[in-house]
DNA sequence: GTCAGAACTGTAAACGATTACAGTTTGAGC
DNA sequence: GCTCAAACTGTAATCGTTTACAGTTCTGAC
């Protein structure tokens, strides 16, 4: 209820005095005693919305991608948060609960005057998100592929890289007969995912066979569990790649609960390598992709482009690495 | 860049009607296709900041929790999110990532002006916090336990009945030494389970002993694994209570590498239900506190205080359910 | 064509802060 | 006590919207 006026008068002292002492501007010991007081006695607290519409500054930075059951997503979150929490910028999180455009005007609203800076990760590969980056007149760092013809700051991970590692580790281990769970085709991921295991498949000297690729329509180990559970015949198959360790983990409910031996049948190969990795029996071989480490990254380059808005964009690529565990090697 | 006044000029009309168009009253076709075109040509979005300032409003709900790496605290979200998206309000989250001054810091700035509503799950026991929602001039609404002398929307779950029937549930399958795995004595829960879990061992008609508690300082999986690993004479107990899944996770990990069986040897019970329950070898019993159900809740209060501020407040009690799986009973 | 009323539009005053700028006070040095 | 600069303070404009109010333009009935 109390604004700055109000205080102002309390105290004995005009608003500018009582805006110098909030914000830390030279005021004589005497003046700041009673605005200080005055704050106190009023339970004044200054409006936000008023003053970034002054300063041009909201000091937060929205984070904003689409899937927050996704650890993976977790993780960079913590990335993004930690870097950011030794600055003056609070960290927002806007994840989408519905439809895509939910998220866009979620993101325009917040845009001019809520937040300085976006920093995104769309997973669904949809026109209308690279066209609201596009006219967004905020400095935006885009965590995954960047789409064609945008020319914003950019980190993303070389998941094809992972992929093959993946694939790799697999044939030395001995196996022959590899598929794919993959995730839905109309996120990015689903679609990068696939083309690359088609593509490491061949490098590894396999001939490539569409039946080895089983579709989910989640990342959730539901649809892992439900993947599984359409294989007929295991036997062409010795092991499977899953495009996050989600899907591998309902996999392996489904092996387990069906007597099919991981790894002794079937080996899998988890993708994010999340917190569950390592608590899943087997342990998960899991491919990590940094979602953390994308994150701390994309709020380096946030703050960097704040600093120096002026700047040409920059594009960062994050290596992926193999973590080996008992899924694809136990015994 | 481009603010309401550009629009106007392009499109030869009053700010006035340019703010009409935007908001939905009526205007002249004609005025109404001017103001759009001119809109479009500018790449005009109206400034938020100025919008809440004038109106009052931010039509944000900021939802605050302390760990983000708890899955208790995303189903929570996902409560709320669903049950916000059909409003006009948008959620955002506020996660701490260091101190507790930062997250008083960060809702106190929000508070005026940037949101509209606070929902608040403290998980550490902080004076600090409680005295912010004494002091914040905006609907609260408060999850988990109410501190004394804090009159706001609240709604809670009756943990101590939940950990008394794990321990009926444990008696009933002929456990006799059971023992707990308890969260950081400076979180609520953590404070809270101790004292249901020694009030349910009595009423189940054992002696409680000091020794069955063993505390770890995270509710992560590693407390949870390095709880199990300090754990000296496992004869001594064929059960425990964890304080989350998550600790039950890692505890169940160390004992799958050190060949203490489950449940055979000691039985496990989780806490939280979270999705990683089933997918566990063996399948985690827990706890259900209804997480979800509680950020809908709770969500559902505050579009009710909005809608009506000058209400008494609500105490809503949630019940939790035991869901038993293997980790309790198999074979 | 007139007129009443409805429908629309524009002017200008807010909302609550920040900050040039000009004016006032303070205090040191003489 | 005077002078001068440094330190502080107050006035008022401004940020970009919304909206009450008054003024204007339509519309349709006569």
């Amino acid at each position: 209820m109390a604004n700055i006026e109000a205080v102002a008068k309390q105290a004995g002292v005009s608003v500018a005095s009582v805006s110098r002492v909030i914000n830390g501007t030279a005021a004589r010991a005497d003046t700041e005693a009673r605005v200080r007081k005055a704050i106190a006695e009023l339970d004044y607290q200054p409006n936000s919305a008023a003053r970034a519409l002054k300063v041009r500054q909201s000091e937060q930075i929205c984070l904003s991608f689409d899937d927050l059951a996704n650890p993976a997503y977790i993780a960079m979150t913590r990335g993004v948060g930690r870097e950011l929490s030794a600055t003056k910028y609070r960290l927002i999180l806007s994840s989408a609960f519905s439809s895509v455009e939910e998220i866009v005007k979620h993101l325009q609203t917040m845009g001019r005057g809520f937040a300085d800076g976006l920093i995104i990760s769309p997973i669904y590969s949809d026109e209308r998100i690279t066209k609201l980056i596009a006219v967004l007149q905020m400095p935006v760092v885009l965590v995954g592929t960047l789409p064609d013809g945008l020319d914003v700051d950019n980190v993303r991970v070389d998941s094809s890289a992972g992929i093959a590692l993946a694939i790799e580790h697999l044939v030395e281990t001995g196996r022959t007969k590899i598929g794919l769970i993959n995730g839905p085709l109309n996120t990015k991921p689903g679609i990068r995912r696939k083309a690359a295991f088609e593509k490491a498949i061949k490098a590894a000297g396999f001939k490539f066979d569409k039946a080895s690729v089983i579709q989910a329509n989640t990342f959730s180990p539901e649809a892992g569990y439900f993947a599984f559970s359409e294989i007929d015949d295991f036997s062409k198959f010795d092991a499977f790649v899953c495009a996050n360790d989600q899907l591998a983990a309902g996999a392996m409910k489904f092996a387990s609960e069906n007597g099919i031996s991981i790894p002794g049948d079937i080996a899998i190969v988890g993708i994010d390598n999340t917190d569950m990795a390592s608590l899943l029996h087997p342990t998960l071989t899991s491919v990590d992709l940094k979602a953390e480490e994308r994150g701390e990254i994309a709020a380096q380059l946030m703050l960097d482009r704040l600093a120096n808005p002026d700047r040409a964009s920059k594009q960062i690529t994050v290596e992926p690495k193999l973590v080996i565990r008992e899924s694809t090697t136990k015994k």
